[in-house]
DNA sequence: TGCCTATATACCTGATCAGGTATATAGATT
DNA sequence: AATCTATATACCTGATCAGGTATATAGGCA
């Protein structure tokens, strides 16, 4: 994969916000919109940016889209995620849609726990995806 | 530092290029010339993108302007840097450029030795200085 | 003084992009 | 079948950007 293509990918807040979320659980387009609180278009749009770079893969889930980090990552995305997840900390706004994140509970469409199966995590966030008590 | 700044420095070749190299040395506009094989416009404008986000720092010395990574660099910057160099081993262009610096000697202005030290005084004996020695 | 060298900048063009409005589409539901 | 719901896309606008050509500038030097 192309260095400066996951780059690209990241150097936007709200794609950035997204593949922070995505390094958690799966997500459907109006968790993000719930989340991030914008526009669907809006999210629609980047969702639809970081699917042309196989940046994010969907499967359809009765009525919704889930949107997920691909399974197999190359070394280098892999990397710039985890070093993506150390540097949020300084930036408020990555919490608070962890926080987020974790209250969705059935808030808007299905439960998140729905989304996960089958998803497993990789090996060195797995640890990190368990902090985030994703239960409904 | 804001971290969506760092992407978009990060997010087009010739700008990943320099930073990687500035990560190995500090190194003046004709180094960049001579190893990329940019045009000197090309070089100049990317060095003035990084300066005006300060992810570059600059100094006189004698005719040549000497380009570094600030001395003092966010949390963030710092592991995004060293998750670059982790990053490069992938594709070849960065390991030919690192090639390239360990090889320019004289043949572009100063030997590097000069810039690595902070010199204000030796204006008078630079001339005499050969060896080229590159932090790896 | 005036020229030289290294570097920066002004200006132009075409490409990409972000965000908005309006509309389309695919699958589910009735 | 028609309709509803979630999501995607077409089209528009203004901004930014990359790269090119031509020119400016600052400091060193004859």
């Amino acid at each position: 994969m192309d260095l400066v293509r996951i780059y690209e990918c990241f150097c936007d807040r709200t794609r950035l916000r997204i593949l922070h979320l995505l390094t958690k659980s799966p997500l459907c387009v109006c968790h993000f919109e719930e989340i991030l609180g914008e526009a669907q278009v809006k999210i629609s749009k980047h969702l639809a940016y970081l699917r042309n770079r196989d940046m994010v893969t969907t499967k359809r889930e009765q009525n919704w889209i889930i949107y997920s980090l691909p399974a197999r990552r190359a070394d280098e995305l892999e990397r710039n995620l985890e070093c993506l997840q150390d540097c949020v900390q300084t930036e408020p706004v990555f919490k608070r849609d962890i926080d987020k994140l974790s209250k969705l509970g059935k808030s808007c469409c299905k439960p998140l726990s729905m989304f996960m199966r089958g998803v497993k995590g990789r090996r060195t966030n797995a640890k990190r995806q368990s902090s985030v008590h994703l239960r409904s």
